[in-house]
DNA sequence: AAAACAATATATTGACAAACATAATACCGG
DNA sequence: CCGGTATTATGTTTGTCAATATATTGTTTT
């Protein structure tokens, strides 16, 4: 039997799962606000002020989040609350943390 | 003293460095090519086989690959071999494997 | 309950970059 | 100099980013 065949289909499958979550994240602002929030839940006006974007720029990029079932959102009053949707993306998240977040003032090193 | 607008500073240069991979990963076949060379080294020849594309469009995402250094070429003979250049992108590679890749006949589940 | 205000979302647009196909070009060994 | 191997050039189509302007939803005030 031909293995082959199967398994480009199935791995081609897998990537495309997989583009699809890196497309969201390959774009600072997007990538920024993922790691934020996986802090913790924040509302719209608080990562308006971590990130410093105009707050249409960043209501679209919530938009692609929401779009694409990496965040959950939680109405409270006048204010929206956003969170870590996925558990492999937060996986995702430490592990490029580890990668490329320069521990500048590392005491455990 | 602020360490807010040190913090942001500091998170986009990171998100930057990350995002430039993250792009380039961000493509099915892009992906699967790099997935291919953390299995061990290739030819463009097996490359080409192994993902069923147009040379020319191998070509050109395996110039992606070297432009943005994620890659190695070696030449011996007529044929160019390719691996992976960057450790960082290699971790990266076995997390999103974890994360994506089903393992359908897993016997060690 | 209507007006005013605050928080967030959507629409539209324009600049710019990505993807992939076809065709042409370079590199190497015999 | 020919055949095999790989890259570059170019054009078309499509997608992405972020800015300005406008709309929606909820709260407060009168």
């Amino acid at each position: 039997m031909d293995t082959t065949t199967l398994d480009i289909d199935a791995m081609r499958a897998a990537a495309g799962q997989a583009t699809a979550v890196l497309s969201v994240l390959a774009n600072a602002n997007r990538l920024l606000l993922m790691c934020q929030l996986g802090q913790g839940e924040k509302s719209v006006g608080e990562l308006e002020e971590l990130l410093d974007l105009h707050q249409p720029t960043l209501s679209q990029q919530l938009g692609v989040l929401r779009a694409e079932g990496l965040v959950n959102t939680r109405r409270d009053g006048k204010k929206i609350y956003y969170s870590v949707a996925d558990e492999r993306v937060l996986a995702l998240l430490a592990t490029l943390y580890q990668l490329y977040c320069p521990r500048a003032g590392d005491s455990t090193r």
